[in-house]
RNA sequence: GGAGACGUGGCAGAGUGGUCGAUUGCGUCGGUUUCGAAAACCGAUAGGGGCUAACGCCCCUCAGAGGUUCGAAUCCUCUCGUCUCCGCCA
């Protein structure tokens, strides 16, 4: 959720974040003008709830008529406050739901665009893998190998399911092992979350705005994550933490899913895109001034996991109107697969400045005694999407494919046949 | 799923209708003492919101939401959570 201290001192910032975002600015000048009738309101009502207090102390110290006189009083005041509380109470919940809808604001390094076609290609690492043959897609070097069963995943679950198979299965197990090690080796948390949430932290993450259709909903109204950013981020809700104990560095593993409403006829093919799939995913808390910071640190992170798996790729700059809701900037990082012969999104990081940690009230405690909110950040360490790169890039002329180096001691073996 | 107990400040733990936003202890911070530290002693120490140029003043919050009352941490209702016992289950 944004400040509403930010909209009142620095509208035209917040406006034009907004129609960076692809939002609306009217929401703007609504939130204004509602906040200014309720503040009104509110000093009206407590004008009179402050004289009832004094008059309430008045009753217990008297005694006889003049006591039943201030009883009488106070009745009076009472009632008047009741009268008024119903509209504060509707104007404060109004407010509520109208500062909901306000997107987190870009930072101001963010390019401007109005959607993923503005994004713009930052940088490319790696060496492109060259083949004497027509390298194939994973889809079809599965099949070969017996790695994938689509057929009887749909016949299970429907369409965008798979059973993974064999020797794919252990190299899925070996990605997220060594992922993790990589990680705990730089200080993370490793934590499985619950996948099923409250509605309450969906909104807060910020997944219920925009993407509501892109969420499963239960028939006792939770919510099963879409990525383990959102129970990660509600693991310090309502909390104050010492700023010393900061950077908070997590990382989460577990199944994600997703609706893909909407991406009708969109990536069918392969695992690029499921309802289901398995993700390590990265999650700081830290102070807001040091949130530009871990967010590169996070890019750094995820971009040297790709270059041990020897994974060409590029990033991403996401432009202002392809971000997430929550966040104020994002990176994303594309793998190259050759099979299909272009790069696709294996990562995205996000910052998401205190937007989140300000809906679930999640703060820390200055050195200096303050209170101010944290900020948050969110990254991918491995989904299963690089499986598609690690299948693709390194398959062999006879068929087989090529376990990555720093795989081979998880997987106890060097080549898929 | 059944039965019972309980949810108070960073923690422990008082408080059952009237200066209680809350006694006390621990912790934390500051000070005195000390060469320095410990101990001791003194003091400070919840969060949110509003008004004001400022000093300050006011309002709300004792799991959450309603209700009773001039007045609720305290009484009533519902919800959520924790614990114990039984049942079931990986």
């Amino acid at each position: 959720m944004i400040d509403i201290q930010l909209i009142r001192d620095e509208e035209d910032l917040v406006k034009t974040g907004v129609v960076n975002k692809g939002g609306d600015v009217e929401l703007v000048d609504d939130i204004k003008k509602l906040d200014k009738e309720k503040r009104r309101l509110q000093v009206e009502i407590e004008a009179f709830q402050a004289n009832l207090n004094a008059i309430s102390k008045e009753i217990s110290k008297q005694f006889g008529q003049k006591k039943l006189d201030l009883i009488k009083e106070a009745s009076q005041i009472s009632a008047e406050i009741e009268k008024h509380r119903p509209k504060l109470l509707e104007m404060e919940s109004d407010l509520d739901s109208l500062l909901k809808k306000v997107p987190n604001l870009p930072l101001s390094d963010v390019i401007k665009g109005g959607s993923d076609k503005d994004n713009k290609v930052w940088y490319k690492k790696g060496k492109l893998p060259e083949f004497s043959f027509t390298p194939k897609d994973h889809v079809d070097l599965a099949k070969q190998l017996d790695l994938i069963d689509f057929e009887a995943a749909a016949r299970a679950s429907g369409s965008r399911f798979a059973y993974l198979k064999g020797q794919l299965t252990i190299l899925e197990i070996s990605l997220m092992r060594y992922g993790m090690d990589f990680l705990i080796s730089k200080g993370f948390v490793p934590i499985i979350p619950p996948v099923l949430m409250s509605g309450q932290v969906m909104e807060a993450a910020g997944y219920l705005i925009n993407n509501e259709d892109e969420i499963y909903k239960t028939q006792d109204d939770l919510y099963l994550a879409g990525t383990s950013e959102q129970p990660l981020l509600a693991l310090h809700a309502g909390q104050i933490i010492p700023e010393e104990n900061l950077p908070l560095r997590y990382m989460g593993i577990s199944s994600c899913f997703r609706r893909e409403a909407g991406s009708y006829g969109k990536d069918v093919r392969g695992i690029l895109r499921m309802h289901q799939f398995q993700k390590l995913e990265m999650f700081v808390f830290t102070t807001p001034d040091k949130a530009e910071e871990d967010h590169k640190h996070l890019l750094a992170l995820a971009e040297e996991l790709m270059e041990k798996l020897e994974i060409p790729y590029q990033v991403i700059n996401i432009c202002s109107g392809d971000l997430n809701f929550s966040a104020a900037k994002k990176w994303d990082i594309e793998a190259w697969m050759a099979g299909q012969g272009q790069y696709r999104e294996t990562h995205s990081l996000s910052n998401c400045t205190d937007f989140q940690a300000r809906s679930l009230n999640i703060r820390y405690k200055r050195t200096d005694g303050k209170i101010d909110y944290l900020a948050t950040l969110n990254g991918t360490a491995f989904s299963e999407r690089p499986l598609i790169s690690i299948l693709e890039n390194n398959q062999q002329a006879d068929g087989s494919i090529l376990i990555p180096k720093v795989l081979v001691p998880y997987t106890g073996f060097k080549v898929i046949k």
